[in-house]
DNA sequence: AAGTCGGGGCA
DNA sequence: TGCCCAGACTT
């Protein structure tokens, strides 16, 4: 922003009235924040780096009300970093089974690890973007909202917001530089973490995706895009969904199931999971079970990725072989602690509603 | 710059 | 059904 911190030109966005916007923004958010489990309450200025590290990592492409129990679970079990850092990693990733995106799990432990041995998180941007699992949103939002630093925080609300008070209609991505600088220029000195804060409330409450709210919108007077709110920000148009078929094996004896642990990268990365064809992003499955016996389809578990749809069969046999290589018997008692990812969860789920 | 990586909730 | 979500990381 300019000397007189009242407007600022930035590149191609003119943005009148810059400084106008961040005092209207926060009185709102001081009247209308949503309580969060992580969040400390508006002008606190700082909050627990633990919690708020962990949420935003858990928030990462993922909503508010389905990180909420996944929160309270690892702060109930694991109360400090220290704590998260101590515990073995196959926990963890149990721990985060159903939240999806589970290369997270593993750089939390890691990061958590990291952290352990410096003492304390690192306070500052750039000290946190180096972190492992902390890019470039979520190393500002840490730094704003858990230690009061001024950093120009971006998500997918704040480039909604934004792109809609400026009314950029440049397609994302080329988009998001005109963003982040005027995103740069109405940020505040003072309260940037709250600022960013309620920059996601009003995405998720006002201006939401589809039918923006801007008759109640605090920022209505200063909003440029309105009359075309709900067609900003212009996104690309989307790749087709591959379709992909598979099989699950469900092997049983005594009791207890037999599970396997998945490479550590690749989908559903270091998960536990039944032994399945080879199913992948590139290609069907084999088909080919991993021993011999009177196979028989259970059911099937329709099941869509972020870039692939899953028809996968799970099949059930009568006695044979005992497998081979890694894996483990596993309780059928315990099953829902295992720690399998929703599509192998429905998966034995289909599987126990054939047996009876 | 484009591709990979989950799952649930919503219209 | 398609679209979206407090993105990070690899190629």
């Amino acid at each position: 922003m300019d000397a007189r911190g009242q407007s600022a030109k930035c590149g191609k966005v003119d943005i009148p009235r810059a400084g106008s916007i961040a005092p209207a923004l926060l009185g709102w958010y001081d009247a209308h924040a949503r309580a969060l489990p992580w969040r400390a309450p508006p002008g606190a200025n700082r909050a627990d780096p633990y919690r708020v590290w962990l949420s935003e990592v858990m928030l990462q492409q993922t909503t508010v009300a389905a990180v909420i129990p996944y929160f309270e679970r690892f702060t109930t079990r694991w109360s400090d970093v220290a704590a998260l850092a101590a515990a073995p990693e196959e926990e963890v990733m149990a721990a985060w089974a159903g939240l999806g995106y589970y290369s997270r799990a593993r750089r939390l432990v890691e990061c958590a690890r990291v952290v352990a041995d410096l003492g304390a998180f690192p306070e500052d941007e750039a000290g946190l973007r180096a972190l492992p699992g902390l890019g470039a949103y979520t190393a500002a939002a840490v730094a704003a909202i858990a230690f009061g630093q001024r950093a120009v925080v971006v998500d997918a609300n704040v480039e909604r917001v934004v792109a809609r008070l400026f009314d950029i209609d440049e397609p994302l991505p080329a988009a998001r530089a005109a963003i982040r600088e005027a995103a740069d220029a109405i940020t505040p000195d003072a309260r940037s973490g709250d600022f960013a804060q309620a920059m996601m409330d009003l995405g998720a409450g006002i201006c939401s995706v589809r039918a923006p709210q801007c008759l109640i919108c605090p920022l209505r007077s200063d909003c440029r895009g309105q009359a075309r709110a709900e067609q900003l920000p212009v996104k690309p148009p989307k790749k087709a969904k591959a379709q992909r078929i598979g099989h699950a094996w469900w092997i049983e004896r005594d009791g207890a199931v037999w599970l396997i642990r998945r490479p550590a990268s690749g989908m559903l990365g270091g998960m536990r999971a039944l032994p399945d064809d080879g199913w992948n992003a590139r290609r069907d499955g084999s088909g080919n079970p991993p021993l011999d016996g009177g196979w028989q389809e259970a059911g099937r578990v329709a099941h869509v990725f972020t870039h692939v749809a899953l028809d996968l069969a799970v099949m059930v046999s009568q006695g044979g072989d005992n497998p081979s290589g890694e894996g483990e018997w596993w309780p059928l008692a315990r099953l829902d602690e295992a720690g399998l990812p929703t599509l192998y969860a429905r998966a034995a789920a289909v599987a126990m509603a054939r047996k009876g």
